[in-house]
DNA sequence: ATTATTTTACCGAACGTTCGGTAATTTTAA
DNA sequence: TTAAAATTACCGAACGTTCGGTAAAATAAT
């Protein structure tokens, strides 16, 4: 019996590979976050530091099926009621805007030059998700791919100026504009 | 007589910062990319890599000045001509959107820890001179500024999306879009 | 059912490497 | 000839990683 869940290691070493990305993460914290020590978190992963990584951008990236693309090509919802419920999720798992985006975190060039394929994968999903939510509002294929990257665009970069000056106001009225971009 | 000058190792270490953050950047590779010695380096930067990293900052802070706040405030241009004149620094100092934001780079936690506040005051100078662009159009003062910071979160945000993707185009797209947003 | 064996989970200590940083020395230039 | 600039050589500390070993749980054999 594992003294610390998968789940637990996977949220630990999510939140530090968030804030500190792949060089600033150290196995001390990343142990520390866990809850377990140094070698045992090699028990955990013989790969070391990029199987841990490549296992928090695998979580990332079923949380993304779970959380958006499911939500957002759900037809038992009408649409509306769908991008509700994926922006609530989107707007959870960023902490209102305080917490930092993981594929940003990864994506200065170290990150990049090793897990690149799974985070342009990551992204891909989540265009896709809302790609398949504008053409449920009537839009066609390419205004829909449009509007996504659109969408996007203003999560990301709303996160960079929420962080940057401290506050949650700048992520918040994106996600309002998100919403008001697939009204019906 | 310097045998390589402050602008050479200010740009070879805005290089390397902007690529791989503060966790990220070495002092051997700093070093490389100035073209001195790591010592060498230190003898420039007696404060280390925190001194590099002030002094990346403020050179970025006067391009910022000379680039977009000078430009877009110019009252012996026309607005469309400063707006112009702006973006295409920004596009140049961005590499058509290959090159990285150092602003992102140096927020993950241990660089807005250092330099926060030269962060947000980087990124306030920014709003500040397209929000002045937004008042010569005729908006008064809180439309300006809400421009400014979508124009800002598309810019940041478009950055993010074409590094992952590997394709200038979201960047450019970003670029043409504020472009639209301030025609009159 | 009980013992013997293997496997799993974990940890403390240490590995070699690389880190940021310093001291002493040589080179350059005024 | 003297001061500044650059280099070589080096340091302790922290890094990611590995190892030897212990305790507990699961499995196999009696």
């Amino acid at each position: 019996m594992a003294k610390v869940s998968d789940i637990e290691i996977l949220n630990g070493l999510m939140s530090v590979f968030r804030s500190k990305g792949y060089d600033g993460a150290s196995l001390n914290e990343l142990a520390e976050a866990t809850g377990l020590k140094k070698a045992s978190l090699y028990h955990r992963f013989p790969g070391g530091k990029k199987e841990m990584t490549a296992a928090v951008l695998d979580f990332m990236e079923s949380w993304i099926n779970d959380k958006v693309y499911k939500v957002l090509s759900d037809e038992k919802l009408v649409p509306t009621q769908r991008l509700k419920e994926a922006l609530d999720n989107i707007n959870a798992v960023y902490n209102e805007g305080r917490e930092v985006c993981l594929y940003r975190s990864l994506s200065m060039d170290t990150g990049m030059a090793l897990f690149g394929e799974k985070i342009e994968k990551g992204i891909n999903q989540w265009l896709e998700s809302f790609s398949i939510l504008g053409k449920a509002v009537g839009q066609d294929a390419e205004t829909a791919m449009q509007m996504a990257k659109q969408s996007f665009i203003e999560v990301q970069g709303s996160l960079v100026l929420s962080k940057a000056m401290d506050s949650t106001e700048p992520f918040q009225n994106a996600i309002q504009q998100i919403k008001n971009r697939y009204k019906t």
